[in-house]
DNA sequence: ATAGGGTTAG
């Protein structure tokens, strides 16, 4: 059509108007613009009716910035009384958003008076929901209450739906109770709201309340409650639905299918997962994204990866933000930061938005595979943060030994007006567990009690191992008792706690407690009770659950069941029946299994076995440091200063480093850390004198340095004098010099305790007449008027 | 219908 062509022709303006009208009747976009061309170029030929014409026009055509601009060149008269157009340009807004357009729209409309219709509400509404506006809601409603239109069907399935997606679902049920007549959609709204917010019992109580109604669940309901299932963990109920779906032949439906197989990854039956992906005849972006998400959670990671690449290679299907969300995922599994470095690259190159979601998950990436440096600097490159963002923070330093980074962060948090919630506080406890920081840990239990937190199994479960850490093991205890639902967390990390305390006995009882309360131990159930065991020295008890484990539990012992024993044994002086032990082993020992050993063989001070067992770990390429350690502290205690320099050697010849003896003390607060001769502390002097005056008393009590601990070959008095500065010493000084002389003092320790301490701080214990504990690498040693409750060795 | 944060373990 030669349309341009006539137009030019000197017509009138009634009949261009009516050339502009037929253009717009064919509803082509291409003939729409021209027609705005010419009317933005022939102003005298805009009618009312012509603009509003060609809004309409665009708002098929899915033009919206276009259409909005036309339609904000209707004059007000007309463009105040044209309710029905104002209706469709909410409507477009609503269904394909910016969603906070429509609402805009809405009170534009009601500001310039105009009044709203029956029709305007739902997709208003729709606005709402799809951005949880709750207050922008809940104003909305009272409007369309105050124009009598509260019994409109429609409007209340959007009410319904509007409250439900906002997590309001005791209002959501108002609204629902009042409808007379409740079709599918008003159903499938409740349901999908209360499947959304994670509510499995509900979700599953709305469906049989539906279907005694006499409604059968169509499709979109099925697709709304399989994420509740696999949330929920629930397979047999999962595989009732899929058998509801064959029975009504919604499995080939593309949207059902990809629901069903996400339901089975989630509730980890790959197997199923993959046998729906595998038969499904359409996939989409979705179903293959849902298909990766499957493998990771079941922890086929590299299968996750490989099924990715397929998608981009052999099935022309683009990635897109959330599949990219689930690779970094897999990065993040596999701890691989080079892997999820390249990521992040490709995202920056791709061009992806940098939504908060994905820059949640970078952050979490970084956090797990361990570079706070780029965590913090990701952090701070965010411009939006949520809890979330704080979460993966905060628990990433706790997990990566950076509590008191973790502890800075939460306090920012509380600042920037983030509020806490559940997940914060349950990723933070570990950080207080890590500094044995029992008033930021007391804080974060009081906060957790205000908010309602302390219900939640997974919080107390934080609290038990916080307290027990922090030398409470009788509050931790209290927590335990006052819960109102124990999962096998609960019982391992109590068992645990005792452990730690040399409490074995204890451990025993509740382990027994455990199996009453019809709770099956699982594998780190008898680590935690092996190592009870160990740290009190019952070795027939030990013995008999190691056998138990595998003859009534069915548990097959792994490497950390094995290290437990080898600890237990040797620990109790049975260094021959330990070594058998090893060699009795079906698997080969690890690393870890002869390092244990040789700890047993410094405590009995066996050197020619702690030789052959190093020369063991030599062979299997010597992991930590520690084991240097060990040995060279044996040599230097029998006097064999060569030997002891030698091994020194060839542990700085293969690059490993000691790392410095760091102790550390909570003063209202405030963490105060030390490393053995620190002189950094503004209080040093003060700390350094009340040391010397106490080491007076403690010569004259009896106290004499264990200078064979000490490995140089340095003169007596030198010997006493770096001993004297241990980190562990200064930081007990300092916390007699703190806190009132009534109150106990509790040092943490990032390396096992040393010989001399232990000693000394028995002494300092009579002199000061206090209760000292101190939690280091291994256990809490309890020291009262001249004991210490390990019993010695440790 | 697919992506982000959380508890026990020498």
């Amino acid at each position: 059509m030669s349309c341009a062509v006539r137009l030019r022709t000197g017509n009138s303006p009634s009949s261009i108007t009516n050339i502009y009208d037929k253009l717009l009747e064919t509803k082509s976009l291409r003939h729409g613009k021209i027609v705005h061309q010419h009317l933005l170029k022939n102003t005298s030929h805009n009618s009312p009716i012509l603009l509003a014409k060609l809004t309409r026009l665009y708002i098929t055509c899915n033009e919206l910035d276009l259409a909005s601009r036309v339609f904000r060149t209707i004059p007000y008269p007309q463009r105040k009384n044209n309710v029905v157009l104002w209706n469709h340009m909410i409507r477009a807004y609503a269904w394909k958003g910016p969603f906070d357009r429509a609402i805009d729209l809405y009170y534009e409309m009601v500001e310039s008076g105009v009044t709203p219709t029956n029709f305007t509400y739902p997709f208003v509404l729709k606005a709402c929901s799809s951005l949880q506006a709750l207050q922008d809601g809940k104003r909305i409603h009272d409007h369309a209450r105050r124009l009598g239109l509260e019994s409109d069907v429609y409007i209340c399935t959007a009410l319904v739906d509007f409250y439900a997606k906002c997590g309001c679902l005791v209002d959501a049920r108002k609204v629902f109770d009042k409808m007379y007549d409740t079709d599918v959609v008003a159903w499938n709204a409740m349901i999908s709201g209360s499947s959304l917010h994670g509510l499995y019992g509900d979700t599953m109580r709305l469906i049989v309340q539906m279907q005694e109604a006499g409604l059968s669940p169509n499709s979109s309901t099925v697709a709304a409650i399989l994420p509740a299932i696999g949330e929920g963990n629930q397979l047999s109920q999962g595989k009732t639905v899929h058998a509801y779906c064959v029975r009504r032949s919604f499995h080939s439906d593309v949207v059902v299918a990809t629901g069903l197989l996400d339901m089975y990854g989630k509730c980890g039956c790959l197997v199923y997962a993959s046998r729906v992906f595998d038969i499904m005849g359409v996939k989409n972006e979705v179903t293959w994204g849902a298909m990766i998400g499957a493998y990771i959670s079941c922890d086929f990671v590299s299968e996750a990866l490989e099924l990715y690449n397929q998608m981009l290679i052999g099935n022309g299907i683009c990635s897109s933000p959330v599949i990219i969300g689930s690779v970094l995922r897999a990065w993040t599994k596999l701890t691989d930061l080079s892997g999820g470095r390249r990521v992040h690259g490709y995202i920056i190159k791709a061009g992806f938005d940098y939504s908060l979601m994905m820059g949640n998950t970078l952050l979490s990436m970084y956090a797990k595979c361990g570079t706070i440096e780029d965590v913090v600097r990701l952090f701070d490159e965010m411009g939006v943060k949520d809890s979330v963002t704080y979460n993966a923070i905060i628990s990433g330093c706790a997990q990566n030994g950076k509590a008191k980074e973790a502890i800075v962060i939460f306090q920012e948090m509380q600042l920037s007006g983030i509020k806490p919630d559940l997940a914060t506080m349950v990723g933070f406890l570990p950080a207080c567990s890590h500094l044995a920081a029992l008033q930021h840990g007391a804080c974060a239990h009081c906060f957790s009690a205000v908010s309602g937190f302390t219900t939640e199994t997974s919080i107390c479960n934080a609290l038990i191992d916080m307290y027990s850490k922090c030398g409470k093991v009788d509050i931790a205890r209290l927590v335990f008792d006052r819960m109102q639902k124990r999962d096998i967390v609960s019982w391992n990390a109590m068992i645990f706690g005792y452990g730690i305390h040399g409490l074995g006995k204890e451990a025993i009882l509740l382990f027994h407690d455990m199996q009453i309360a019809g709770l099956r131990p699982d594998d780190v159930t008898f680590i935690c009770l092996l190592y009870a065991c160990s740290h009190s020295g019952l070795v027939a008890e030990g013995k008999k659950w190691f056998v138990d484990m595998n003859q009534d539990f069915c548990i097959v012992p792994r490497m950390e069941h094995y290290i437990c024993m080898v600890d237990l044994l040797g620990r109790a002086g049975l260094l021959n029946e330990a070594r058998s032990f090893i060699e009795r082993m079906p698997c080969d020992p690890d690393v870890c299994v002869w390092s244990a050993l040789l700890s047993a063989c410094k405590i009995h001070k066996n050197i020619e076995l702690a030789e052959e067992v190093s020369n063991k770990i030599q062979c299997l390429g010597p992991e930590s440091t520690g084991n240097f350690v060990i040995l060279s502290h044996m040599y230097s205690a029998a006097g064999r200063w060569d030997a002891a320099a030698n091994v020194r050697i060839a542990q700085r010849d293969l690059g490993f480093k000691k790392s410095p003896g760091c102790s550390w003390v909570e003063i209202n607060g405030v963490v105060h850390a030390f490393v053995g001769g620190d002189q950094s502390h503004p209080h040093s002097a003060e700390i350094y004198r009340k040391l010397e005056d106490m080491l007076i008393d403690m010569k004259r009590l009896g106290y004499r340095s264990e200078s064979s601990f000490v490995f140089q070959d340095v003169e007596e008095e030198e010997k006493e004098s770096i001993l004297l500065y241990h980190s562990e010493k200064l930081a007990v000084t300092f916390g007699i010099l703190s806190l009132g002389s009534d109150k106990p003092i509790l040092v943490t320790k990032n390396l096992r305790i040393c010989v001399d301490c232990h000693t000394a701080l028995k002494y300092i214990t009579i002199i000061t007449k206090r209760k000292i504990t101190v939690r280091d690498a291994s256990r809490f040693h309890h020291f009262r008027d001249g004991i210490c409750n390990c019993g010695d060795f440790w």
